[in-house]
DNA sequence: CTTGATAAGTGTAAAAAATACACTTTTGTG
DNA sequence: CACAAAAGTGTATTTTTTACACTTATCAAG
């Protein structure tokens, strides 16, 4: 049976919205938390959003992006990479609209995370602890999607660092997989295993708040990127 | 620091174009082979381009996708994902204009692919042998993209088995392996491994061109489906 | 200044997984 | 019926992963 031929099809191009939205990942006080923003305008008044907004004309998607985290919450983005983009038909209740929707990792930081223009209606929520009803558009969607793609990738790169400031412990590293993977990791395989790809180096050892003073590392990003193309697995 | 603030910006909302292109891979002949389309019109007319084209008011992403490769090519997919979605501000010359590119396997089949509409304009290129130049947009880099996928997927999915037919033996399947990754893998070990996990079926035995019938089997879709929730790896 | 509590750091043995490797079986063809 | 072609199979070796317990450095309290 030949493929079925229609007539050529009237030539208007739809033009539809086009945004970003981020969903940004934090470790705190031993846990991860995404922020969340509550909407003040319809639709979805007193909707908890994820921090996103239109696509300018001279930018990119990606530059977007980090343009609205910079914006309203005056975040500096340690990670980002594309996560999916959603388009149903029906995701807007207004107008037509896609989201290609971002994956981002800030580091810890000694100054408490700022707010931007959004201190009143944003918060961190624990990924564990996230709002069962109540969300705006599919963004609860797309945040399950990210939590998902964050534990995956946790295993085969290494994007924990991402979460952490640049010189850390290999206490807090293997913390961060914990906290994410639901593990309890054997801290001597940690050790062994992270120690053995040598791409971490040792920059100086700080008092730890208890107990023995422990060594910081930070990570060997040029290398990293040179084994990488040469194909380098970084498995868990 | 605070975060710096702008005005509030006039809420025009910016409307672009969006339009999905399916980078389509089929093996036969034991090589592994995408269609390109030589563009009929500027702009980029005489260039090879993806399959593709803009996503109507009522349907989602990948129902366009699936409508135009079944419209323009008539091809049956047996796979499909989203890729990335691509929109620097100048990739299309008129207008600002989004690709959500989509990662698309098809069945490997006793009928010749058919073309469709696109007969003329249309040629399946070797994966290894791609045009150097005379792209449109930015559709090399598409390319480019779904090319590291599946060579990076082949590893951890069971995605060579959408490029094979319903029945396949261990040894055709073995061939896609070697023609995508590029390797020589061991008989041996490769049939030990596929055969521990437990996903294969024994349908029934065909004549082998020469040599030693071989053994046909199917996938057992449902199980993977049931082993992947709980957290299962396919490795190589 | 001694003791106890806390967290960091380290090595080895056992188990599991991946790899290397060669011959036998079944069929079609000359 | 001998030969060529492709399919099929087992075992030994190496590598990787896992399991597991004691020592060390510091701080705080007595």
């Amino acid at each position: 049976m030949p493929p079925s031929r229609k007539a050529a099809r009237p030539t208007e191009l739809s033009s539809f919205i086009v945004s970003v939205d981020s969903v940004i990942f934090a470790y705190m006080n031993q846990a991860v938390y995404i922020p969340l923003i509550m909407r003040a305008v319809e639709p979805f008044q007193n909707c908890w959003s994820l921090p996103g907004g239109p696509i300018l004309e001279k930018e990119t998607p990606e530059s977007a992006c980090l343009r609205k985290l910079e914006e309203d919450m005056g975040l500096k983005v340690e990670y980002l990479e594309q996560l999916y983009t959603f388009g149903a038909p029906d995701r807007d209740p207004r107008k037509r609209a896609f989201s290609i929707s971002y994956f981002a990792l800030i580091a810890e930081s000694e100054e408490p995370l700022s707010w931007g223009q959004d201190s009143r209606t944003a918060q961190w929520f624990h990924i564990d602890q996230l709002p069962e009803v109540g969300w705006a558009f599919d963004h609860q969607q797309i945040v399950q999607m990210a939590i998902k793609r964050l534990r995956a990738k946790l295993s085969y790169e290494p994007i924990g660092l991402s979460l952490l400031a640049e010189e850390f412990s290999l206490s807090e590293l293997k913390r961060i997989y914990d906290v994410i993977l639901g593990t309890e990791l054997d801290r001597r395989n940690f050790q062994k295993k992270l120690k053995s790809t040598g791409l971490l180096i040792p920059t100086r050892t700080v008092p730890s708040p208890r107990g023995k003073p422990s060594q910081l590392y930070r990570f060997d990003e040029a290398r990293y990127k040179q084994l990488k193309e040469e194909g380098l697995s970084f498995g868990f």
